[in-house]
Formats: C-alpha cells, structure tokens, sequence
DNA sequence: AACCTATTGTTTATAATTTAACACATAATT
DNA sequence: AATTATGTGTTAAATTATAAACAATAGGTT
C-alpha cells in the first residue's frame, strides 16, 4: 500500500523545513550559509544538512557553503513548487473553512477551485469567493475541472466514500484531515493529517515520566 | 533541546493509532485480537505490535492474542487518558476555532477553559459557551486557573510570545499550530502541527517520480 | 603565486529501527 | 488426558538512518 518514494521519508520531512529556514535567511538578506550554520539554527547535524541536500543535486560550493537564494529555488523545485496545483476541499465545517482561509497556500501555488458539503445550510455560501456546493455535485465537477488534489475535511463516516469519488475522477493526491486510514490504489498519495494523534502523543509525553514510575513502584 | 523520551518518538507515534483501532474494533464488539490480525488492518508487522506492545506490559496472552478491551484501556492509560486536562487556546482564527469546535477532544478529557485572541471583534464572541478574551489577560488568567497545555494558533511573529508567557506561568506542554519553531526550556514539551509541511510533503511525493526522469535526462 | 582556511561531497562507522526467528505457554481439539 | 494449534514475549538478524571522518576543492590571504 503506497507507492515507495526513491528518497526515503526520513528525508522528505525534513525538506519543507529547510525551505521554510531558507525562506527566512532570504527575507534577512543573507546570502550565504554554510552547513554548519544553518545546523545551528535549524537544528538538524550539520552532516545530516550535507547529505540531505545531496540526493538532489552539488548545491553548495567547498569553502563558501551554499548560495541561499539559489538553494531556496532549488528546494523549491524540489517541492514542486515551481508548478501550480488545483485544490478541491470536501466538507466546509470548522477544519475546511480553516484550510480554505489560509491565504499562505495559494501564495505557494496551491488554488482552491471548490468547495463542497452536504449540508443544505452551508450550500450557498462563499468562502474566499468561491461558493460552498453541494457535495451530490462533485463528480460532476471533477469530471469537468482539472484538480491536482482533493482536500478531505468531513468526517470519518463519509470520508472514504469522497475518497473513492477523487480516486474515480482520477486524482492522485489527498489531504487527508479526517480522523480514519483511507483505502486508495498504489498511485495515489495520501498525506494524513490527524490533529487527534497528534495531541494523544502530546499528552503520552507529559505523563511519560509518571508512567514509569508507577511501573516501577509496583 | 526536547527532553528524550525514554520510549522511542517511533513508537509513540504509534500508539495513538493502536488506540484508534481498537476503538474501532470495540465498537464492532470483537473480544480478541492477535497481533496478526491486528497487524493486517492496521499496517504495521505482526511483529512490531508486538514489540511496541512489550515496552509497556505483557498485555496479551500466548494462543490467545489480545483481549480488545484490557488493551484498549491500557493504551488509554498509556497515553494518559485516565486523567483530566485543561486546556487555553491563544489565537481565535480559523485554526483556533477549529480547534475549539472539536468536541472530541472533550470527550478524551481534554477541557478548553479559555480562548483568548488580540483582535477587538473576536473578544467577547463565545465559542463552545467559552467568551473570547483579550489576550492581554491571559497571564493574569493562567496565574488564576490551571492550564495543563497550552495550544497556539496565532500568526507565526507572535507565537514565540505567547509560548514565553506559557512558560513563565508554568505550562509543560504546548500544541503549536503557529508555522515557526519555539524556543522552550527542555521541561516543557512541544507538539507542532505543520500544515504547510505536510502540504509540501505532499507536493514533493506527487512530484517525484518526475523529479528524477528530468535528473536522468540532463 | 603560494599557502592557508573553510567547507563541501562522500565514505565509513555508529546507532536506531524494523523484521524475522523461535522457545515457551495457553487454548482448542481429539 | 494427550496432542495439536495458536500466538505471545523475547532474542537475534537485517535494514535503515544518523553522525563522524576525511579527501578534495574553492576562496581568501600574505
């Protein structure tokens, strides 16, 4: 289940990071970083900086480090970020509205296209100037309109049937925000985000400690 | 930075997944498990639900398997969810209002007490029976009232801020939705939601397979 | 121009994680 | 009651990921 990607995950987390630190250097105006600089701000080894950006490509240059600007285009390129995406968001509650009104993705080349929902009071409204559908529509939509990627945000109960309606209209990633493991061909790409998993690892951390020691007090 | 935890982030990770299962099969009133049956749902080998299982008890019984129930619960303690939590939201936009509107948080134990934002138009406006409070109040309001984790959902420049207040009032856990790093003693844990790195994630893997024709044809 | 310093790409070593193997215990079956 | 199945906890092996080491090379300096 998942296509193997040919750099491995480990590797891939850690892209969008440095995209984001090198962002912040540029908008600082600093030209040039060395490995080992950057391992400081970001956190990373500064080993682990080198042989990450070396899957990709030579970036940096012995004795200077890397360029900035030119490393944040590169990585940028690397993300696929020098393309433009079509969006579609399934379920306009709480978490669709949120994704929808973040303005940051659309700068990133990320354009929301639709949004549907099933229910009867949202249908109508708008959102960023697009208008809520109904979700009894979205095939029709999809049959009619390129999307890239197709944004699930209702519930767990219906978001494999909006799954297998993307997967049906031919689109090969999803975001997926509902709380459940989506069933999909090899080809498509599911990036999970599940907020619930997110804060139980949270509160496992803050009562690691105690758990231990009751084991070991019994 | 970041206390280590004595458990692996690997394994933790899991385990919010394991309890999400179980629920399902609890639900679906299945008495027992094996870790291969388990292991067939859910993903993982056989043998890693085993081993993670082992970090934490000898939950299960040989030719028997796992008894849903028992192991349901002990995760659930594992991740702390035998206690109570309250819980501020600083930041009263789209994420933060999502974030307050997710009623299952409740229901794990998990108590928004207060909401706080900087914007007039927001102050005063209730979210789930809680008034939206002018966040110049919200070390005032942490020095009156227990707050187990604080979650941050303003814009990036002023997170850092907030999570100083945080820590000065004594807060151990932060949920940082806010797109920047922070800076916190090692005591103090911190669980980042990233969206804009999982929606590169995303961009990267469905890019990826044309990232390397392009880097052979050169 | 020659030398020194900085810093890369890359190789090698170490550590962490995952998977496989298996001895042993329980449950089910005859 | 004896035997066979199942399936655990645990140890060992394999794999993957991270960190360290270092030779090679460009840039800066005298």
């Amino acid at each position: 289940m998942g296509k193997k990607t040919m750099i491995s995950m480990a590797v891939v987390r850690r892209l969008p990071k440095y995209y984001r630190y090198l962002g912040e250097l540029l908008r600082n105006d600093v030209e040039r970083i060395s490995s080992k600089e950057l391992s400081e701000r970001i956190g990373f080894t500064a080993s682990q900086i080198r042989q990450d950006l070396n899957n990709f490509g030579d970036f940096g240059q012995q004795g200077y480090g890397y360029n900035v600007r030119a490393l944040y285009e590169e990585i940028g390129k690397i993300l696929g970020l020098n393309k433009n995406y079509n969006t579609v968001i399934v379920g306009a509650g709480n978490i669709g509205q949120a994704v929808a009104n973040y303005t940051n993705f659309e700068r990133l080349g990320f354009h929301l296209v639709g949004i549907f929902d099933r229910n009867p009071k949202l249908i109508g409204i708008s959102i960023r100037d697009k208008v809520i559908q109904d979700v009894d529509n979205l095939e029709e939509f999809l049959k009619n309109n390129h999307v890239d990627i197709g944004i699930i945000c209702v519930p767990k109960e219906q978001a494999q049937k909006i799954a297998d309606i993307f997967v049906k209209c031919g689109i090969k990633a999803i975001w997926n925000f509902a709380p459940t493991d989506l069933n999909v061909p090899d080809d498509v790409i599911v990036e999970n985000v599940h907020l619930s998993e997110s804060l139980l690892t949270l509160s496992y951390r803050l009562n690691e400690a105690e758990l231990f020691k009751e084991k070991i007090g019994r």
